[in-house]
DNA sequence: GCCGTTTTCGGCCCGACTGTTTTCAGTCG
């Protein structure tokens, strides 16, 4: 079920989109669109604000306060109403195309009553588009491609897909010469879950040869746009990559200015113009004189604005500015903070490796410690036992210690653990004497996902008040473009998992990512702690870490919020969950 | 329709590429 504030948000991005087709007032279009992510991204339910409290979310005056409260008395918004009523839901599903905006739709529109993207299609192929002014045969044909794209894949990918042929892409470029600088930006350098295409800037005095090196590439099957700043292409997966290649000297600027996220160029250049300077990607630059003010590095434009560096993780509008002018930027946690892996599996259930080869490849990425956490029973298909769990503890300390960088003492640390599974009405697989024995205990869902948000909050909620559960791992059970996540009352989960003492799983596989960046934030209102796992089902899984520590990033999260960052003894005080407190009361 | 470190009115981010055009509108990021 959505959040009341994606509902308003999808709303109101609807009512922009409307004024724009209908060539309404494009700042006015513009202020909705800013609008509805101001209010999607708001941490307060907007159904329970008054036109008051509304206004003090930036974006958001009078006339928007009140359609909202419109939206929550009535169940509709009369001016959104009236444009539906004129414009049919299939013009705006046009906009979707490629190189189909909003100005192109209404002539559609208009002058053929299209409605539909198939209506569009076979008035192209009954020739009808002929004698539409603006739209030539290579109009046609482009929005034929753009259509094929939409309804094939057209789609995301995941981030490790794009990031392997962004670095393929990167590597290829930089050994051109001339090539001074090459690098990916874009959402990739933000680390977003999924990527719609690839941006690649490259530095160089000539830009020719590094676009005849692109266009080039043995995976490059068509060339969408090719200029001498700019190349677009797409790839043989369907993937798009933009080369933009600047001067040396705008470096920074560039690079500042192709990451994004789009919202937050937009509040950076506002700053600017108020400062009586001008951002673009050649630099920033005074408007009396014309002349450039700085623009080699990133540091320098966020410093003339008055800002430090911004991680690009955090750009995406979502306060950073504000803190960043506070000088109250989070210190984010690395990769080189995490300590250890608290979720990963072995061949002793559905994992591909052997004990010892996954304890090997951990102790070579320089863990402190390394957590076992292998299925129990009620996954009847890993046919775990008892007996079997015990004998794998017996290997597990065995081996505690035996790898890492200074022998036996100084020796990565193993805790023997085990993935539960979180059963439909919350119990697990255990009873309290035999989960005594784990050093700690990861519990997830697995199946049951559509039991009613009711049943599904209450079912994790009790899991979180099991005095052995320390971690919930996969919180909503998504797979990105395949599986929603379960529907769960998210914030009364993160309320439970504060009172408890449970910590919540960013799972770093990257089809998962789960929890994501926008629960992560809330959940971090809440003081949860977290857990960044791989959960590993092989040694190469293990360096899925990137992206956990990536999305953790992109909810604002510090060393301090993330339990695996912190030292052994620190851990084991949170894996404890005051069970020695327990023992003595009893 | 929102907003204010020269403004309560008059601005509102900036540039590249394409296609249909003889100077520019539309789209995209």
């Amino acid at each position: 079920m959505a959040r009341s504030n994606d509902e308003v948000a999808a709303l109101f991005q609807e009512y922009a989109d409307l004024i724009a087709i209908t060539g309404g007032d494009a700042f006015k279009a513009r202020v909705y669109e800013k609008a509805a992510r101001a209010i999607g991204g708001h941490h307060a339910d907007v159904g329970t604000l008054d036109a008051k409290g509304l206004q003090e979310i930036p974006g958001v005056g009078r006339s928007i306060a009140e359609k909202v409260v419109e939206y929550f008395r009535d169940g509709r918004v009369s001016a959104v109403e009236e444009l539906r009523a004129k414009i049919p839901a299939g013009v705006r599903q046009l906009t979707a195309i490629p190189t189909l905006g909003p100005k192109k739709a209404l002539v559609l529109h208009e002058e053929l009553g299209i409605s539909s993207v198939d209506e569009l299609a076979d008035a192209i192929r009954a020739e009808r588009l002929r004698d539409l002014k603006g739209f030539g045969p290579r109009t046609e044909e482009n929005i034929l491609h753009g259509i094929e794209l939409l309804q094939s894949s057209g789609d995301r990918v995941l981030l490790d897909v794009a990031l392997d042929l962004a670095e393929e892409t990167v590597a290829g470029l930089a050994r051109v010469t001339g090539c001074r600088r090459c690098t990916y930006a874009g959402s990739l350098r933000r680390y977003r879950e999924t990527i719609g295409d690839i941006d690649v800037l490259a530095a160089a005095e000539r830009p020719a040869p590094v676009m005849r090196a692109f266009t080039g590439l043995p995976y490059v099957t068509e060339v969408i746009a090719h200029g001498d700043k700019k190349t677009s292409v797409r790839t043989s997966k369907g993937l798009a990559i933009d080369l933009r290649v600047v001067p040396p000297d705008s470096w920074g600027a560039a690079l500042l200015y192709f990451t994004g996220s789009k919202t937050h160029n937009i509040r950076v250049r506002e700053i600017a113009v108020r400062q009586r300077l001008k951002l673009s990607e050649y630099g920033l630059f005074d408007v009396e004189s014309g002349e450039k003010v700085v623009s080699a590095t990133e540091e320098d434009v966020y410093a003339r604005l008055g800002l430090p560096w911004i991680e690009p993780t955090l750009r995406e509008d979502r306060g950073e500015i504000e803190a960043g002018q506070r000088g109250e930027l989070p210190d984010l946690v690395t990769e080189s903070d995490i300590r250890g892996d608290l979720h990963t599996h072995t061949d002793l259930t559905d994992g591909l490796a052997p004990l010892e080869e996954m304890v090997r490849a951990a102790a070579e990425r320089g863990y402190a410690y390394y957590a076992i956490t292998d299925h129990g029973p009620d996954l009847y298909m890993q046919r775990m036992t008892d007996e079997r769990m015990l004998a794998q503890r017996d290997q597990v300390r065995q081996l505690d210690g035996a790898y890492g960088k200074q022998g036996k003492r100084g020796g990565m640390r193993l805790l023997h653990g085990v993935e539960l599974n979180i059963a439909p009405d919350g119990g697990v697989d255990w009873p309290d004497d035999f989960l005594a024995g784990f050093d700690l205990c990861v519990a997830s869902v697995h199946s049951h996902f559509n039991q009613g948000r009711e049943a599904l909050t209450r079912r994790i909620v009790r899991a979180c008040e099991n005095p052995y559960v320390n971690v919930i791992g996969h919180p909503t059970t998504r797979i990105i473009g395949k599986r929603p996540g379960i529907d769960a009352d998210l914030d009364q989960v993160f309320a439970a998992c504060a009172r408890t003492g449970t910590a919540l799983e960013i799972n770093a596989h990257p089809d998962r990512l789960d929890l994501r960046d926008e629960d992560i934030l809330r959940a971090r209102r809440h003081g949860v702690r977290f857990a960044i796992d791989s959960d590993a089902h092989a040694t190469l899984h293990l360096a899925h870490m990137r992206y956990g520590v990536g999305t953790a990033q992109r909810g604002w999260l510090t060393k301090e919020d993330v339990i695996n960052a912190w030292p052994l003894t620190r851990l084991r005080r949170f894996l404890d969950k005051g069970r020695r407190g327990r023992r003595s009361a009893a």
